[in-house]
RNA sequence: UGGCUCGUAGCUCAGUUGGUUAGAGCGCUACACUGAUAAUGUAGAGGUCCCCAGUUCAAAUCUGGGCGGGCCAACCA
């Protein structure tokens, strides 16, 4: 027993300390004994949103990986059992990408310099390349989570459970085919994706022609306009303006948008290239584009071809919403574009809340074919839809002069003909162009060929989103979002403008759509599970096996269809984001794993939905949105309870990290060099996980001196004593409220510290919860409780007070181990195991393994900690007003003043005055009372209680309260309310209403904080010198031993070279400085040769200390 | 361009329902303390609370409009 010592390291290495726990951790299985030992009680939900492992981790990941992994330990630590399964994100466009990068191919050269087949397999690999990189990271940063058994999204398995939910979908009806607008290269030959679409460089800055052109209104609607403004002329050609910066669209045009609520005008002009008196509608708002102020009302007559401008007169106005309806004859016929082919009833104005009056005219020229917005209204509005180009980018057959011309050079010609240019001096000629300019504009280019995409109606396959779009909104409202905002905002809006999820992606390596049509689209089967193919299959199929459900293979399976014909597999591979939305049931391989025997297991997967789930809030309408549809669209139900979206990390000066830029923080170097709790705790306490963090590398040096140095400061004077003592935790417990005041207060502080830590965890708040514990660590424990009671560790006989005070200490360094063990899981444990193994108190091998403490209310003693307060402002004002003296705190002073503004301040600090005369080094501390005439009063409006009441008079009463006397004052505190006139007014205030505090005390040094006023008298007595010098000479006599290296517990005899100054002190004070220093004598010597010089009063001296055991 | 978010000391951040001297830590300077000592205390310097307007007796705080950083979605006619 007597052996047993508390480690104390030899240098303390955070970094090396955490190599050691992490082996401890893996030789002990903590992580799986912390998951087993929960078993039977309550699960804690929580789904690890999958990472790739085609790049490298960043510190961006430590960010969420931190907030994640400490909510889980601290559920784990509140009794709940959390499962962690890691994730893959396998699938998708970077892989796809660094593999053609890799090889040096680009998409073309796929099934033709390489098999779709080597070119899967390479991406295969390509998934896992930094795999070893991302578990290294989870290890160092101590992220928990079960590696060995991951879900991986392009596993068979879990691809099957992909097919289970697009049948259920299909099922449904929520699966269609469809034809959507989408950015497409005609040089490449393929569909963008917005992700493509998003490379630095992709939009560039061109000059294209732009045409504002005049649509004819049919005879009929322009008799009813003119009539509707009560136009009496005799108008029979009224013209619709409308602008385009791509004319090439102008043939496929089948609309006209207006603004409802925009206002248009009727315009009497001429057209600039006829020369022809022309009637134009265009918005109100945009007249200035086209017409100079002073064209209006101008001389229609004096108007000649040369004329520099041209008149025009404003001759009505109506509502967008009066123009829809309105016919107009086609603008360029041809025989591909007649409006039978469009399959709706074209050429039309139509209404639409897109259009605004920034630039064109108002009116916006409709091609459903080439255009999102176009399309979507055309639908909404029965437009039909015309595509006139085709996918190499040029005209089709059937449109006259254009037919088979490039709308834009894709093939590099030499001389190529701009279309653009050709179609607008058509319509200048024929009076149908008003405006023909070149207009500078961002437009995206396809990144490979780096020549302009175009918009294109192209079949995709969808999820009808929308269609549970009013239950998504609702199950929204009862997810916890933090923060809050991003939830109704961000996410909220996202939801309210959804569109039908656009699931098809034309690419190789990914989830293929498990939808086979016959040859006719007659038949259409989507397939839930590979038995399912299997019993389908066509005899004729090339591929039966399936081992691998990708491309290629999954293409050479056949399928029979109920009437006996072929079927063929829809080509398109899906979005990966369906991949990891679907992450909850598929990570189970849902439902084909599930146990029969269990009803509701066979329903429901198993641990869904989600307690808790956290990312980075670029996933708010990624993961977080296709989490949150699956889970509606298949179960009506949320598929996370709580979600936290964690900011950016951006670099110290505010930006964002970039390879580019060169600033980006690795990881592993930063753990490495700081360890990962520092970094851990950084991370957490310096920002709310929600706001962008600015990361600064000297945050993590502060975070490893404040906390971590302090409570491994704090702990080996714990050791250093305890070993001294041999202080074990043997002893009977003490009863807190047996202890002393300042055991009672620091056990009082812990308790409400723990209430304070839970309620923030449990809020999801853990910066505030880590900063609380910053506060305690440093502010209570370390700088007061250890400052004040050190004495109580090396004085004196090993008894009660002394056991109570180990006891205290060490029940706060236990206490904070589980408090921290969330935030930084490895010195906490070093720390808990280095105690426990001592004191054997708990049967836990690992802090991991322990309860969460609890709040023992009955510990908690407010008003001790609101004393304590006072204490420590009185403190601390002392010591300012000693500053100010220039008198040492080594030197003993007679007395502090109190005056007493507050009848209960005596008590309060009577009950702590120990503390302060022994911090101040003060004999007494007197209180003077209220009426005293010493204390001379400030007073001051309390703004809060008085303003409400006076609202306008405020200022002038204030005014007057700050002119009140003595003796008015005095008056106030006696009857508690005071009257005085002001503009022939009386008002009345009632003490509530002031704020009173003392000023000053005459002859002596005073300083305030709040109500609390200090005075100290600085007047030295012959004795308190005497003793100041007597503390002088212990203070130096220390120092040389610690100096020599002396053992805490050597004794020693002192001989002191001759000085008159210290006679008296050393005869008066003989027993105080031996009973400081472990001398066991102590006496003069007039003359010496050895020994230390020391300084005493300005006045030099030799000290010579000899070991006397 | 739109949605969301952030903007307070040189840096990182607090700042309750609006209340009058706007705080803390780090860093800097000076002094002090010292058997926890690469710690600590006290003091000093350091502010257009991003800007403008409004509401109010009173605005860092509420409202409107800008500016700047970030994320997401677009980039269109």
């Amino acid at each position: 027993m007597a052996d047993k010592k508390y480690s104390i390291l030899k240098q303390f290495h955070l970094p090396t300390l955490e190599a050691s726990i992490l082996n401890d951790w893996k030789v002990e299985n903590t992580f799986e004994k912390s998951v087993a030992n929960r078993n039977g009680k309550p699960a804690f939900v929580f789904y690890e949103g999958p990472p790739s492992a085609n790049g490298m981790p960043g510190i961006h990941h430590v960010i969420s990986r931190t907030l994640k992994d400490m909510v889980c330990r601290y559920k784990t630590m509140q009794g709940f059992q959390v499962n962690r399964k890691a994730g893959w994100d396998t699938h998708g466009l970077p892989i796809e990408l660094g593999v053609e990068k890799e090889l040096g191919i680009t998409k073309e050269d796929i099934g033709v310099k390489i098999t779709v087949e080597e070119y899967n397999q390479k991406c295969r690999e390509a998934v896992v390349r930094f795999k070893d990189k991302w578990d290294d990271i989870t290890e160092k940063m101590g992220y928990w989570v079960d590696l060995n058994d991951p879900y991986v999204t392009y596993k068979n398995d879990y691809i099957e459970t992909l097919w289970w939910c697009l049948k259920e979908l299909h099922k449904k009806d929520y699966l269609y085919k469809s034809v959507s607008i989408q950015p497409y290269s005609p040089a490449a030959g393929t569909g963008l994706s917005s992700h493509e679409l998003n490379q630095p460089g992709c939009y560039k800055d061109v000059k294209d022609t732009s045409a504002t052109v005049l649509f004819k209104m049919s005879e009929n609607d322009c008799q009813q306009i003119l009539s509707s403004i009560n136009c009496a002329l005799a108008i029979d050609e009224i013209y619709l303006m409308a602008w385009t910066t791509t004319p090439w669209t102008l043939p496929s045009n089948l609309g006209l948008t207006v603004g409802p609520n925009i206002n248009y005008v009727l315009v009497k002009t001429y057209n600039p290239y006829t020369h022809k008196l022309q009637y134009v509608i265009l918005a109100e708002l945009l007249l200035a584009k086209y017409f100079k102020d002073e064209a209006e009302n101008a001389d229609f007559e004096a108007y000649t071809a040369e004329s520099k401008v041209i008149p025009y007169s404003v001759l009505g106005m109506f509502k967008g919403s009066e123009l829809e309806g309105i016919r107009y004859e086609q603008l360029l016929p041809f025989e591909s574009n007649q409006a039978s082919l469009s399959g709706g009833d074209p050429f039309r104005v139509i209404c639409g809340d897109f259009v605004t009056t920034e630039d064109g005219t108002g009116i916006v020229h409709t091609a459903p074919a080439f255009g999102a917005d176009d399309y979507k209204v055309g639908q909404k509005n029965n437009l039909g839809i015309i595509t006139l180009v085709d996918r190499e980018g040029k005209f089709i057959e059937g449109t006259g002069e254009y037919s088979g011309r490039y709308v834009k050079n894709y093939k590099d010609e030499k001389n190529y003909q701009d279309v653009n240019v050709d179609i607008a001096i058509e319509l200048k000629k024929r009076g149908q162009a008003f405006k023909v300019e070149k207009y500078e504009h961002s437009y995206p280019h396809c990144w490979r060929t780096d020549k302009p995409i175009i918009y294109y109606p192209l079949d995709a396959w969808f999820i009808r989103t929308t269609a549970v779009k009013e239950r998504m909104v609702e199950l929204n409202k009862t997810i916890n979002w933090k923060p809050k905002a991003t939830g109704e905002g961000r996410f909220g809006n996202w939801l309210e403008n959804m569109v039908d999820w656009n699931l098809s992606r034309s690419r190789f390596w990914g989830t293929p759509l498990p939808v086979w049509r016959t040859e006719d689209g007659t038949e259409e089967i989507c397939c839930g599970s590979i038995a399912e193919i299997k019993s389908m299959l066509h005899e004729d199929s090339p591929e039966k096996e399936l081992k691998d459900v990708h491309k290629p293979y999954i293409d050479q399976v056949i399928l029979k269809s109920p009437s006996g014909q072929k079927m063929y597999r829809e080509p398109d591979l899906i979005d990966v984001w369906f991949d990891s939305g679907a992450m909850p049931y598929a990570q189970w391989h849902f439902p084909f794993e599930a146990s029969s025997t269990d009803p509701q297991q066979r329903s429901l997967p198993k641990d869904f939905p989600a307690d808790f789930i956290a990312e980075g809030v670029d996933q708010t309408r990624g993961w977080f949105y296709t989490l949150h549809a699956l889970a509606v669209l298949l179960f009506d139900s949320v598929a996370y309870k709580t979600v936290v979206a964690n900011g950016f990390v951006l670099d110290k000066f505010g930006n964002k990290m970039s390879k580019r830029l060169g600033n980006v923080v690795d990881p592993f170097e930063t753990i490495h060099t700081y360890g990962a709790d520092a970094t851990r705790w950084y991370l957490v306490t310096n920002a709310s996980p929600w706001d962008s963090l600015k990361f600064d590398l000297k945050g993590i040096e502060e975070a490893q001196r404040k906390l971590f140095n302090t409570l491994y400061n704090t702990y080996t004077f714990f050791a250093l004593y305890a070993n001294v003592d041999q202080f074990t935790f043997e002893e009977t417990y003490i009863p807190i409220p047996q202890r002393n005041e300042m055991d009672r207060w620091i056990i009082s502080s812990l308790h409400t510290l723990i209430g304070t830590v839970q309620t923030h965890m449990d809020d999801y708040e853990p910066t505030k919860a880590g900063r609380a514990i910053d506060e305690f660590v440093d502010q209570h424990l370390s700088n007061w409780y250890v400052r004040l009671c050190r004495r109580r560790f090396w004085k004196g006989e090993y008894e009660t007070d002394k056991i109570a005070a180990y006891q205290t200490l060490y029940e706060c360094l236990e206490t904070l181990c589980k408090l921290i063990a969330p935030f930084a899981p490895f010195f906490s444990d070093w720390l808990y195991k280095n105690l426990n193994a001592i004191s054997q108190r708990e049967t836990q091998t690992s802090v991991h393994l322990c309860d969460f403490p609890l709040v023992i209310i009955d510990d908690i003693d407010h008003d001790l900690e609101q004393r304590m307060g006072l204490a420590q402002d009185a403190c601390s004002l002392l010591l300012s007003l000693r500053k100010k003296s220039t008198i040492k705190v080594r030197q003993p002073l007679q007395k502090a003043i109190i005056p007493l503004i507050d009848p209960s301040m005596e008590v309060k600090i009577r009950s702590v005055e120990d503390i302060i005369k022994n911090e101040l080094n003060i004999k007494d501390i007197e209180f003077i009372a209220a009426d005293n005439d010493l204390i001379k009063k400030k007073i001051k409006a309390n703004f809060k209680t008085l303003g409400s009441r006076m609202g306008a008079k405020m200022k002038a009463v204030a005014h007057e309260i700050s002119l009140m006397t003595s003796a008015q004052i005095a008056e106030l505190e006696k009857q508690e309310s005071f009257v005085f006139e002001m503009d022939g007014e009386s008002v009345t205030i009632l003490l509530s209403d002031v704020e009173i505090t003392s000023d000053d005390i005459p002859g002596l040094l005073v300083a305030s904080k709040g109500s609390l006023t200090v005075a100290l008298d600085i007047n030295l007595t012959p004795a308190l010198i005497e003793e100041g010098l007597a503390r002088e000479l212990v203070n130096k006599i220390q120092k040389i031993r610690k100096d020599s290296n002396f053992e805490l517990t050597d004794r020693i005899s002192v001989l002191i070279e001759d000085y008159e100054m210290l006679k008296n002190p050393l005869n008066n004070f003989y027993s105080y400085i031996c009973t400081e220093i472990l001398a066991d004598s102590l006496s003069f010597s007039p003359e010496m040769q050895d020994g230390t010089e020391i300084e005493v009063n300005d006045h030099k001296l030799k000290v010579f200390i000899t070991k006397t055991n």
